[in-house]
DNA sequence: GACCCCTATGTGACCGGTCACAATCCTGGC
DNA sequence: GCCAGGATTGTGACCGGTCACATAGGGGTC
């Protein structure tokens, strides 16, 4: 029966409980769901709050209480599929426990422009998620402060950047590994690898997973190419990789360096999968509709950010703990871009 | 020389203040760079800051003086090129304007659910941008109560839901018109369009560029085929047109879209731009790298994220009003999936 | 009937800032 | 030397909630 008519201030508890004829602290009790209310009381406050329209001040809840019931989450980048997936994720998994989601991009890896935004992040107050898949990320989540709750989405969970922090990842070794075996399994002598930028000096998981399938299997081992994360860094490579006629199998590091150096080597008249067998990672939605479609290995970056949240969440709040590093299992995709090596050598 | 050892309270004003040797009030001024405080007041003050690493709470900043620099960005999705990218303007322009960005998903197009987000993002204080291309989007800018300060992103500049609300827009009609043009003018009778969810339950500014255009050109008019947002949509949709041999070119709602349609030419042994020409909307990332590339309209999005933002800015702030409906001009992209019919009928 | 405990409710202080107004200092003009 | 008036600085109340504690009524129990 909301008549009122004015722009006017918003309805606070001090509103509700003249209304209802009762205390403010009442009133609070009422929408805490705090159990010694008076039935009649309880129903006299819910009906004053249905008519001023009341809703509690999500600023005033933090300021007086500490909890803030709020997310940020940082990241490089939001257009890429695989950011995207992880950012839809956790807003996701916050939704449905009515956490507000803040996100702030680091655009520069600057030391100085990463602390600033980590700062303003946790001006903002609630918990931290770190997309650390690359190096502004693992920067971002070394140079949050100790005290501040995060959880950081990382690639390699062997080497945490702080080892006070938890972490959630997806098992990219694992992927890596399993594409390069598959590619291996059809016949090929050995398996080249575009890679992304890496997260640390050291090889990302990706590449290990790539280089263990290798000496497994006594290949030859040659330096992975080095990307970007868009196609056009795929199509440098493939360039690259096209020219030299011993090439016959190429893992990259994502669906769009895959992209790229497919292009490439159309652009060279080398034949997929005829002459040359290609696979991707993170099997993006338009993989499955290339031609020739993509064999790729499937990452559940969605549920990975639903982790994140479920982690950080256990950490803001005591009641649900949960399971301290959930990992989503990769499933290797088989599509056209791949078979077996040119019959001759 | 933070040399404080153990995790305790952030400080605060008065925490500022007493180490400074001065009242709240004179911390207030100098954090707020009010002009009549002694410069040695002020050193003495902002060393004590420096010292005691203060940072202004954001959350009291909010509760007490009513401004709250943020938005909270509605849209239906974050995966999508155009979104994303749309909120990655939006994100860049905040930043630089230090505002705190936070997204809320439409899960849902069901009214209720709608309503309850808007609810939640409005509980967030401060501004809100809400994503209106699709359904669950202009439900969400229509559900935004008049007294909050709100901007959306339309696709239809003609028809806002909501008089009240400023709005931004890029250029679909004029985008899709340019394409259709380009399409008749290398010679083929008409063009056939793959659409994408309409906003509205009439027709969207994109279906009317290109119905525009075949009017102007006399060309036989189809119906539009009813696509959804991701390549799946397309790839439907594309089967369909492919059985029909009078089809010869073929304008996509988007990029996705037309990645599916090529696909499903392809599958029908149609080759591309030989038999059938194809063009799409968008240029996202990965169509110039497509074999054949696509042929496209490019859109501004991250610039229509930064004046949805500036135009919001304007908006909470009197200080400085922006121009208000900033169009971006989409440009024709010529690439490879497009070409003159095949030469006899 | 006194005593105790539990239920139901109210009061004052506080979270960390801002705002409006009062109080003090200093300086120039006459 | 006195006073107006701007420059500086301080005080109290408030934003809209929460928290800790006090207060008033009922039942039991002995």
């Amino acid at each position: 029966m909301n008549v009122t008519g004015h722009t006017r201030r918003p309805a606070s508890i001090r509103d509700v409980a003249t209304a209802a004829g009762v205390s403010y602290q009442t009133v609070s009790r009422v929408i805490n769901g705090h159990p010694s209310v008076k039935p009649t009381t309880r129903e006299r406050v819910l009906a004053a709050i249905d008519e001023l329209g009341f809703r509690r001040s999500a600023t005033a809840l933090a300021l007086a209480s500490g909890r803030s019931r709020a997310v940020t989450v940082l990241t490089a980048n939001t257009t890429h599929y695989g950011y995207a997936s992880i950012l839809q994720g956790i807003e996701e998994a916050a939704r449905a426990e009515s956490y507000a989601v803040g996100i702030g991009v680091l655009e520069s890896a600057d030391e100085a422009a990463i602390a600033a935004e980590v700062r303003r992040a946790a001006d903002t107050g609630g918990g931290l998620i770190v997309i650390a898949y690359d190096p502004a990320g693992v920067r971002a989540l070394g140079a949050v402060p100790a005290e501040l709750p995060v959880v950081g989405v990382v690639e390699t969970p062997a080497s945490p950047p702080d080892p006070g922090h938890p972490w959630v990842w997806a098992d990219d070794r694992e992927a890596a590994y399993q594409a390069t075996r598959h590619l291996l399994s059809l016949g090929h002598e050995t398996v080249h690898y575009v890679a992304i930028p890496s997260s640390t000096r050291r090889t990302s998981a990706r590449t290990s997973g790539w280089r263990q399938a290798l000496r497994e299997a006594g290949a030859p081992e040659s330096r992975p190419v080095q990307g970007s994360w868009g196609p056009a860094g795929g199509h440098a490579a493939g360039r690259k990789l096209a020219r030299d006629p011993a090439v016959t199998a190429i893992l990259c590091g994502n669906d769009d360096l895959a992209l790229g150096v497919l292009r490439a080597l159309h652009e060279a008249g080398r034949s997929v999968p005829g002459e040359v067998s290609v696979a991707g990672f993170d099997d993006a939605p338009h993989s499955a509709y290339l031609t020739p479609s993509l064999t790729t290995v499937r990452l559940d970056f969605t549920g990975l950010g639903r982790s994140a949240f479920a982690l950080l969440h256990g950490v803001l709040e005591e009641s649900a703990r949960v399971d301290p590093h959930p990992v989503s299992v990769p499933e290797l995709v088989v599509r056209e871009s791949s078979g077996p090596p040119p019959a001759t050598v």
